[in-house]
DNA sequence: GCAAACTAAGCTACCGATTGCATAAAATCT
DNA sequence: AGATTTTATGCAATCGGTAGCTTAGTTTGC
């Protein structure tokens, strides 16, 4: 390994004579420095190959300009669109990203933290495990002042800053549409409802239904993992019910197209006999035959809207009085839920 | 923001009667250290609440434990995969990762880098953009000694790296495949023949018709992004052809099931009329009806020996004599492209 | 019993950028 | 011109951990 020496502001300082003082503040544009003397200073830094050293930085200021990212997937397109949306705006701004996954596991969700916590990140980006109940492993964050903004499987708490969609309504209007579809036996198939964006959704449900006459019924709620291999499994406990139910509400679009695959196995005709909708209008929900009625989810402007708010925090350009950001959701109805009339 | 004191190394120290040096020693599981102060030193860390100060340390042992990831990116799902087999690698051997994308675009690309650079990330994985002609931006790594590994869209240079499956193989299978279902018209469509990827899948096509006696056609062969918006007019050109190809092997499953849905729009049956194929091996593979001929692609595994590789060198495990690391494919034949006999 | 060898821990000089305070030089005022 | 302000720069301490060299204390060897 070439271990070629690292130029730093001392050389720049003796090669122009100047201090080093002067050449940290010339390169971050200071105001105290005469233009000429910082143009000899940038020009000298490039010919000299200098790059600023962060560790140096960080250890005296004890500010990183890293911001971390700890998610429950990286593996779901969904989810990546969201950190895309961030890596946008984090670059733009000039921080440094760092990402974790929990793997949708509370004990990895802490081991995530922990390490965020270590590699002192400025601020934290954070949506929730499937099965996290208590937020104890942010107490630290919280106790050191390092902001955190939920998006998506967001806090209950009234500390943190969220960003969502308002899942209720998107479920309300899912389910009403159903209904004026037509739909009498509808069925819920959701997350732990532990998490908002699962219990939102089903409360929505529960209202429409009782908003137009419809009684609540157990056995058509059907919660568990929402993955891939969940599907599978849900679907099969969805197939076993007799009668079947007349409209599917899923709450996200893997799992209701795992319903119309399967439906259409067994000959079960989608939209004539069973209405079915989705939940995030992912590319896979126009492939499907017919294409899925989904709610539109805003991933990438999500992770735009996250990281922009952590950053204004950050740089305290935001009043931290605002609590909850919603975005804007919208239904879009395809061919799985139409009924011609 | 309440900002409290930073516990340190020589806080411990004090409150043990300790130097400096032998807490730092007595952490890190120093031979030096009897294992009852090592001890005594570990639990007075944990009872004060010390964290390791990463920056300090940085910036004495000039090392960041930090891996950069760059690629073309974040929002597919395909990457996500990767994506998520770099980050349980990384994370299992206490490596933070940084991530950012180039989103398809070399100068951006050349801006990633020299993030990376510039957070002096101890070794970079890699992946390259769509229009990438020239890796002078690697330079500096180079002259540093700071080891790249690519993956996927890998480099030319003999000097780096390279994680990859058999990509001409994997073309030649394919196009193989297609002939004895009795295409005779076979469409290529693919991205830049200057990846890799693109390239290599290209000529295994060309060397299964060659090797089937069918000639060579340029009217056949489609070449542009394949992305959302790419792949639609890709087929959009497809679709004006007279006569329509009766057999088209797309270099990836969004593509791929563009063509069908225009198809099946069209009237046209697929695999009757034109067998199909894609690759990847996507979920969306299995939800297009009929469902897709693809090749599977190791994305997740792809992720993991690209981060192990790149790690064992950085712990300098390996002899660095190895240049490149094939991966198993698998051709997956489906009812796209399935005619009976 | 005393020198040699070994153990365990301390001392101190870094790593490189930042910043409050001091100071020199130039500009402005009286 | 001399006093005062302004402007531009330098000095030196600091952030927290690391590692080479020393040293005090203990064990082993003859």
């Amino acid at each position: 390994m070439t271990r070629k020496k690292e130029i730093t502001i001392y050389d720049i300082a003796r090669e122009l004579n100047l201090s080093a003082s002067t050449v940290s503040r010339g390169l971050r544009n200071h105001t105290t420095i005469r233009k000429d003397t910082r143009r000899k200073i940038i020009s000298k830094a490039e010919e000299l190959g200098y790059r600023h050293n962060t560790f140096a930085s960080s250890l005296r200021r004890s500010s990183t300009h890293t911001i971390g990212l700890v998610l429950p997937r990286l593996d779901s397109y969904f989810q990546s669109t969201v950190i895309s949306g961030i890596e946008k705006v984090a670059k733009k701004q000039g921080y440094s990203l760092i990402i974790s996954q929990s793997e949708e596991n509370m004990e990895k969700e802490v081991s995530c933290l922990s390490t965020m916590y270590n590699s002192r990140v400025d601020g934290l980006l954070f949506s929730l495990a499937y099965d996290t109940d208590n937020l104890d492993h942010l107490d630290v964050f919280i106790r050191k002042g390092i902001p955190v903004v939920f998006f998506d499987r967001v806090s209950e708490y009234p500390d943190y800053i969220n960003i969502v969609i308002d899942n209720f309504k998107a479920g309300y209007e899912v389910t009403e549409h159903l209904i004026k579809q037509g739909c009498r036996r509808i069925m819920h198939i959701g997350g732990d409802l532990r998490r908002n964006v699962y219990r939102d959704r089903f409360n929505g449900y529960r209202k429409a239904l009782k908003d137009h006459g419809i009684d609540y019924r157990d056995e058509l709620l059907l919660l568990g993992r929402m993955d891939q291999q969940g599907a599978d499994e849900l679907v099969d406990r969805m197939m076993a019910l007799d009668p079947l139910p007349d409209g599917v509400f899923a709450s996200n679009d893997a799992t209701a197209v795992a319903v119309i695959c399967r439906l259409k196995v067994a000959g079960i005709r989608v939209p004539e006999k069973v209405c079915v909708a989705g939940f995030n209008n992912m590319p896979i929900s126009t492939v499907i035959d017919p294409n899925l009625t989904t709610v539109d989810y805003p991933g990438q402007e999500m992770g735009e809207v996250a990281a922009t708010t952590l950053i204004n925090i950050l740089k305290n350009l935001s009043s931290v009085s605002l609590n909850t950001i919603v975005l804007k959701h919208a239904l879009i109805i395809r061919a799985s839920s139409t009924r011609l009339k």
